[in-house]
DNA sequence: AGCACGCCGACT
DNA sequence: GTCGGCGTGCTC
């Protein structure tokens, strides 16, 4: 007797325990798609993940209805991947499963029955649902779970459907239960008998009286000798609006040509010429052999290399070995906007056998990469975090590009888990190589690199030579008192952007706050707009002209005079990036200033349209949020100024530096990309600021050890291990009594210094939800996995009180 | 997660 | 009297 535990598309502990009956024994494989009942009326496909022969001993097993697959769908390593994730992140691997697989490929109670072809059916041994099931079928021929309980009580369904698929009366239709469908493309062409027997001159003539008509055949065959092996779009046809589908129809009326359908990948891929890739710099063949050095040795790699060293050029190197080897290559993105200039280089070169995959694609697009890569189609995917769990075959070389970016492990969804460390752990189990490459790379990965659990590879200058920017930080304390400074921005700062325009160059303005101001308060009572579903105050956009909550986007209209007071003196205090653009475009009237930010650039085509009016030096000057620190790689900007430097370092996180140092320079690698003449302003109430200092400096390793030094000062990671864990709810109180609750559990089992809370959230209350949280920060080494599994004891002991059901947890790993 | 069951308040 | 709110319990 086989039983198989199965993956459930639910936030669910564990998997589930099913008889695997007689029938499906010898078909049945681990990783393959199976549908199962579950609860009353409930089918899911699940995912076999054990196949074992111990029956379970405190329920009885269902059976499992039907097998989807042929072949595994998930490959043993993404198995095990998955597994990794769900014990090192503390997360259900029902929520990896969601996660993992387009929702076309999960089928819910939407699955199709129809009778079986030759079924002879034996009504008087039928109860009435089957009857009733049988009868239904006769005349529907298909028909959907949903429907069936129309006519058949809930809990029924499954036992009938059942019983009749043991009679073999009726079977689950996949081709109809796949929801996917492929995109058929149309495509014309002239007859083959035409071009066989007929006399053209003959047609010609005929066609004499219809002029377009005989345009439109003699385009479509010229097309088609000059080369027989093109197939020629319908669609092409009517492009420029000379030809209309009239006249070809016309000419199908005739039976000179004929349409025909083609099955058309939904992602367009390259058709272009193919090209080859430059030859390195000295400085990169160095990084290069060091790389081989570590891959021989079976050692990732993290690439530091400076902005504009060439990261990409080695890349590029990398990629081509592995295909070459056979195996395909996976490149990781922080997003997906920013694969244009990587993605023309490998389009040139690669040409189809290149793939993306993103969460913007649709379901039905997902799903044909999804097949591409596990027909081994695709040899290199571009894209951003949710691909680590597509089915690759033979999986040779993982790039996690920016691997700084905090991208890689967004909060917001679930499960949590950083791509960057998943990249390395899923590389494993395929035997694969991974580069991390980073200009600035994150202090975690530095650190794995001093301890030589990476290979560190170091670029230190750009490529061709070309020198690097020069930092100047501006006291702005000193240009207040002596009166040197208009608005927001020292005199020094306005000089310098002045003679960049002279120079007929263009200048970036850094400033990473959204909106016109943070607050706007009434000067006479002091009231201030917060926001109705969380406890954050409203930011002004004077664009928009509105309040908007960053955190929950909601948006208010903005108050003329006190709503408590009525008074008008409504004050603007926080400066943002609308507030630092219209101070900048007044003061440079005559020059074209522009903004970029999310609230800029939400309009359709926005960031290209910018994107160009920068390339084609229209723009003078940009001011924008953290966005203009990614991929914006123009000739012609030479001077990035950061007049508010100081906001980006008073934030409450132990990253904070780390970030302020990451984006500073990663803006100011825009600047001189191809003079060397790049000049970066820091302007800062603070100059003496350790971080603006070693900035300055530019000296790497002084960097990363300053910030190793305070995160071991202060038992931050890498040196300790970091969980966050988050309770919500409704009511203020009860979240605050149960996490009061929870910190009481989880002091019981581990030692006091290493739980830090229960503390209300930074942000109180958001979406209308109280948030507390604890802290844990845990040893590294041997004894984590100890410390981890007290934890998860605590959890289940919270679990358990059934009260705090309601309450929602999240758990950060590795926060 | 999703669903059923059961217990309370506010409606025809 | 019943409809529907959500707290509780259960799913192989």
């Amino acid at each position: 007797m086989q039983y198989a535990q199965i993956i459930l598309p639910l936030n669910l502990k564990g998997t589930f325990t099913y008889k695997v009956p007689e029938e499906l024994d010898s078909k049945i494989q681990e990783g393959m798609r199976v549908l199962v009942p579950f609860g009353g009326k409930k089918i899911y496909t699940g995912i076999v993940f054990e196949l074992h022969d111990l029956a379970p001993e405190d329920f009885i097993a269902k059976e499992v209805i039907s097998i989807l697959d042929d072949y595994p769908i998930v490959p043993s390593q993404q198995i095990n991947f998955w597994n990794w994730l769900s014990n090192y992140y503390l997360c259900n691997l029902g929520e990896i499963y969601r996660f993992a697989f387009p929702s076309s490929l999960k089928l819910e109670s939407e699955t199709y029955l129809k009778l079986k072809p030759n079924a002879v059916i034996e009504f008087e041994n039928l109860d009435v649902n089957e009857m009733y099931l049988i009868q239904a079928l006769e005349v529907r021929q298909l028909i959907n779970l949903t429907d069936i309980e129309a006519f058949i009580p809930k809990k029924e369904i499954i036992k009938t459907i059942n019983s009749l698929i043991d009679l073999q009366y009726i079977e689950i239709d996949e081709k109809v239960a796949e929801k996917y469908k492929a995109k058929e493309v149309a495509y014309v062409k002239v007859k083959d008998e035409v071009l066989v027997n007929q006399n053209l001159t003959e047609i010609l003539l005929q066609l004499n009286r219809a002029k377009k008509q005989k345009e439109l055949f003699l385009n479509i065959i010229e097309k088609q000798t000059e080369n027989p092996d093109l197939h020629i779009r319908k669609s092409e046809l009517f492009e420029d609006g000379y030809f209309g589908s009239s006249h070809f129809k016309a000419l199908a009326d005739k039976n000179l040509v004929e349409e025909y359908y083609l099955q058309k990948d939904r992602i367009e891929s390259y058709e272009g010429e193919i090209e080859e890739i430059e030859e390195l710099s000295e400085a990169q063949k160095e990084a290069r052999i060091e790389v081989d050095e570590a891959f021989e040795e079976k050692k990732n790699v993290l690439l530091h290399g400076v902005t504009s060293s060439g990261k990409t050029h080695i890349y590029l190197e990398k990629i081509e070995e592995c295909i070459n080897e056979g195996k395909n290559v996976l490149f990781l993105l922080p997003e997906i906007s920013l694969t244009k200039q990587i993605t023309q280089r490998l389009e040139k070169k690669y040409g189809r056998q290149l793939g993306f995959y993103h969460q913007k694609l649709t379901d039905f697009e997902k799903v044909e990469v999804w097949r591409r890569i596990k027909n081994n189609d695709i040899k290199i995917l571009i894209a951003t975090r949710n691909a680590l769990f597509l089915p690759y075959q033979n999986l040779g070389l993982i790039i996690v590009d920016e691997e700084h970016d905090s991208a890689y492990r967004p909060r917001e969804v679930s499960p949590f888990f950083n791509a960057k460390d998943a990249a390395l752990v899923l590389a494993g189990f395929y035997d694969a190589r991974v580069i991390l490459g980073s200009a600035t790379p994150s202090v975690e990965s530095y650190y794995l690199a001093r301890k030589e659990k990476l290979q560190y590879v170091f670029l230190n200058e750009r490529f061709g030579s070309v020198k690097l920017p020069e930092f100047e930080l501006i006291n702005f304390k000193e240009a207040q008192d002596s009166k040197k400074v208009s608005g927001n921005f020292s005199l020094q700062l306005i000089d310098e952007i002045k003679k960049t325009l002279d120079e007929k160059n263009q200048t970036i303005i850094l400033h990473n706050r959204r909106g016109y101001a943070s607050v706007i308060e009434c000067e006479t009572c002091g009231y201030v707009n917060y926001c109705s579903n969380c406890d954050v105050v409203l930011t002004y956009h004077k664009a928009a002209n509105e309040m908007k909550c960053h955190y929950c986007g909601q948006r208010a209209s903005k108050p003329k005079t006190c709503p408590k007071c009525h008074s008008e003196n409504l004050n603007e205090r926080g400066v943002g990036v609308e507030q630092i653009h219209e101070e900048i475009s007044k003061i440079f009237p005559e020059n074209e200033v522009d903004r970029m930010d999310v609230d800029s650039m939400r309009k359709k085509f926005a960031y290209e349209k910018l994107y160009e009016k920068i390339e084609d030096r229209e723009t003078d000057i940009v001011v924008g949020t953290q966005m203009i620190s990614k991929g914006l790689d123009f000739d012609h900007i030479e001077l990035v100024a950061i007049p508010k430097a100081d906001s980006m370092l008073y934030v409450q996180d132990f990253r904070a530096e780390e970030r302020a140092y990451q984006l500073i320079t990663q803006v100011s690698g825009r600047a001189g990309r191809v003079s060397g003449n790049g000049k970066i302003l820091i302007q800062t109430y603070n100059p003496d600021h350790s971080v603006f200092q070693l900035i300055k400096m530019n000296n790497v390793t002084k960097i990363y050890k300053y910030f190793l030094t305070e995160r071991q000062k202060f038992h931050y990671p890498p040196f300790t291990k970091l969980i966050m864990i988050e309770l919500k709810h409704i009511k203020d109180d009860k979240v605050n009594r149960a996490s009061q609750f929870l910190g009481s559990i989880l002091r019981k089992y581990l030692p006091e210094d290493c739980i830090l809370g229960p503390e209300r959230a930074q942000i109180a209350r958001l979406n209308n939800l109280y948030q507390f949280q604890i802290l844990l920060k845990l040893p590294r080494g041997k004894n984590y996995e100890k410390f981890k599994n007290l934890v998860l004891l605590s959890l289940k002991e919270f679990d358990e009180i059934t009260a705090y059901q309601s309450i929602k947890k999240e758990v950060f790993v590795d926060f």
